[in-house]
DNA sequence: AGTTAAAGGTGGTCTGACCACTATAGAACG
DNA sequence: CGTTCTATAGTGGTCAGACCACCTTTAACT
């Protein structure tokens, strides 16, 4: 029996749109047809292009607005790493791996931070630490959020905090109040050096297999 | 005015999806409920979870078989990698918060396997260097998949495996051929502390991703 | 018991019908 | 003339129902 590929019609209507976003040479914030207009075009049912339409739009290529119509956007994958990794994060994680990869991310982005954070910032810090109001807990995602923005990386902001979300659902985890002390230590020293340490002495427990 | 979050159906489909996955344990391979199923228990248009299971199904984390069902998938981005490839705007601060967390993952991966790979693995690794039937970033893509295996961080694997899919999509990145040689030579001589500074020495300023 | 045909379940697709929202043309007003 | 208001048309959002193609299961037949 010959297998004919049999492509689905969303997939269909997805190619002829990359084509037609080609064609046009359109650009990001460029307006698509509308939905009815494709349908009648590529032949399809409008139900099909909305599947096609969908998916982009989940995949953050496009953004649709009621009443308006649907636009290019600027593809980022910020969106469709968030996406994937909420299902990642509810699928596979156990509480040592995500303990372990959230303090692989915090430490890099301690050392991320160390050039581009001032003393302005510094003391923005110790205030954070110095919030009473604050639990220990709420302490910690507040001063590495803070940290985080310093490191100008998008996707390392998102991915910590989809596992700072998550791990928050199944325990807390903070270090002891001596290390962020000492961390903002580091920064006032400048000695970038013994930032790799000091989270290596804070946080050598069972999670971690080296010796 | 009140401006609710109106968040569109498939939105809220996709996140019950998810919720059932967890709520039932369900593993790669396994059934979801048929689409008129989900419809009416989530009392939403079949239309609607189609166009949720569409985009789920472009992300690759589902497949469809005509006639027998939805199947949950083991999650393998290539066909997401495709379709992105074709519209991404190749945007240089992507690019770098792509690259950056793409390396700090491999460093803390080469620094977890450590203490867990013996000499007979080792060997493994060089074999995969020498492997000439292979280009330089399916030997990158290798050597690091074997290496993240060593982590036994079945987490830390997949964001890494999320992030290479991305950035194989935009560029190719590799480290220079000595570098993996080095890190290697490192696993035999037991020199945990230099890792780091072999990955600062062939990532330092811009990031080589040659063809 | 083995084979075959019918029935039921599932995804794939289309149509038509509403709804909510937005932009716009044209009427009404000052 | 210019402004404001309003009816209307266009757009995305959603649903229900109807087929089709395909697969599995069941039942009937030999």
């Amino acid at each position: 029996m010959p297998t004919s590929p049999k492509r689905k019609v969303y997939h269909g209507v997805l190619q002829e749109i990359r084509e037609f976003i080609e064609k046009n040479n359109l650009l990001p914030g460029d307006k698509l047809p509308s939905e009815r207009d494709l349908a009648d075009t590529l032949q399809a049912g409008r139900s099909s292009v909305r599947e096609a339409l969908r998916a982009m739009e989940l995949l953050g290529l496009i953004v649709t607005k009621q009443g308006e119509g649907t636009f290019l956007s600027n593809y980022r994958p910020y969106q469709t790493v968030e996406l994937l990794s909420s299902f990642i994060l509810q699928e596979n994680s156990t509480k040592n791996d995500l303990m372990l990869t959230k303090k692989v991310l915090e430490k890099e982005a301690a050392k991320l931070a160390f050039s581009r954070i001032n003393e302005e910032e510094v003391k923005d810090l110790k205030l954070i630490l110095a919030n009473s109001e604050w639990k220990q807990s709420e302490k910690h995602v507040a001063f590495f959020t803070y940290v985080f923005e310093r490191t100008e990386n998008l996707l390392l902001v998102k991915i910590w905090q989809l596992m700072e979300d998550f791990s928050r659902a199944m325990i807390n985890i903070y270090y002891k109040d001596s290390f962020y002390r000492e961390l903002i230590q580091l920064y006032i020293t400048r000695s970038y050096l013994s930032i790799e340490a000091l989270f290596e002495h804070y946080t050598t427990s069972e999670t971690d297999g080296r010796k």
